[in-house]
DNA sequence: AATTATTGGTATATAATCGGTACAATGAGG
DNA sequence: CCTCATTGTACCGATTATATACCAATAATT
């Protein structure tokens, strides 16, 4: 690799990026210490001045944190990601999610789902009619609803992140939440929608059924917010 | 070059860097008992102190559990991490995926960027446009990009997911494939893509930023079949 | 049950390390 | 010439590490 790239006019600037680099490709990782600014000086074969020009530039752009007397700490957080966190993900955190995903997911159903799949969809619509009185089996074929129209995709990668994202919903303090919003009225609104979005897939109707599906999220948004509002 | 393995010094945060990463690979498991504060001072040729300082810190992260009189244990639980469906997923499973989440991610990160994370945004569009002969480099700074990208929506579960898509775009034969298709010509595109973008989401315009990221995607989305056919 | 060894908890004084700063000198480019 | 990034040096204050000794809790042994 070319040390002295040509579109780089000062050293400062190649440590600095050189420094990212390593940050990014995870190299370095979050809460760790850099050597001090000397020993990088050595290191790099400048003086500790064009250390710290690097060091204060990868500051500004929140990459590290300089502590007076300690030194300095990565704070760019590369991956690392604890499953902890997801599982503190809030109703709102989810809701997004799901609008960021089920639309498309639903275009992608239309494309390459297949007649079983249809009618696995159809069964469970035929559930949540019957569940209207009894929130908790209407949650579970809702669930399954969401999870089979994943499966529509035939896509690995978004059924497992559906997958993963029910196994929030499911939890505990999740149910109990979700029930509190759950009552004949709303259940009823989004059995209708249901049975929409599925008359749109099997009508192939890619762009129908995605904008069926926002809609739905949002009105699943307007029950919770009011729900949080109360 | 890497800056950490050479002439490596411990700070009592790099101590704990390195358990941590023990106890989060499964080397060491709970509930495990850690070997005396002695002990790993003599291992790691630092001071008793030094230990207890990084022990410390464990024990506020709730990775090991201090006893007095017995010693430190391990009390994390490696997640048992169903990660293989993910690791299955081919490319255009992840295109796919990928144009669920990322211009709604756009449309959030419009509504709850900060101004540092624009400023880091920034940083890498620059490197990406410094690393046009340099695949491997413009690959890691692309991946930070959308990672950044995600982090802007602030949403833990969208971080999430972005992240251990990002894992799977870093495995060894996908870099390959990817390598495959970046030409200078691709990389140059995928810079003014990245620009518009950026332009547009610090202009707070969502929708604008969501079908740029669509355009970006489908050309992604081409040049991957475009390689696949030859 | 009593003794002994091991472990973490604490206190303290000293030494080493670290970043922050100031200033003069150097050297390349405009 | 001037400008400006860089260099080299020296010193400051803050933080961290070290070394040591002793205490309290637990575990193992007798």
């Amino acid at each position: 690799m070319n040390i002295m790239n040509s579109t780089l006019k000062y050293g400062s600037e190649n440590i600095a990026s050189e420094l990212r680099r390593e940050i990014l490709n995870g190299q370095i990782l979050a809460p760790e210490k850099l050597p001090a600014e000397r020993e990088l000086a050595e290191q790099y074969q400048v003086s500790r001045g064009t250390v710290r020009a690097a060091l204060s530039k990868l500051e500004k752009e929140k990459f590290i944190e300089i502590k007076p007397g300690s030194g300095a700490f990565v704070i760019h957080k590369t991956s690392a990601v604890p499953v902890s966190e997801v599982k503190n993900a809030n109703p709102l955190e989810l809701i997004d999610a799901r609008f960021a995903l089920e639309p498309h997911i639903c275009r992608l159903a239309v494309l390459h789902g297949k007649k079983e799949q249809f009618l696995k969809l159809e069964t469970l619509v035929e559930a949540m009619e019957k569940s209207v009185k009894d929130p908790v089996q209407f949650a579970s074929a809702d669930t399954a609803f969401h999870q089979v129209l994943a499966d529509c995709t035939g896509n690995n990668l978004l059924i497992w992140i559906i997958n993963q994202i029910n196994s929030v919903r499911g939890q505990d303090e999740w149910t109990k939440a979700r029930h509190q919003t759950l009552n004949d009225n709303i259940i009823r609104t989004y059995n209708i929608q249901h049975k929409q979005i599925l008359s749109a897939i099997k009508l192939r109707e890619p762009e129908k059924a995605a904008s069926l599906m926002k809609e739905h999220l949002e009105i699943a948004r307007l029950s919770l917010t009011r729900a949080a509002g109360t």
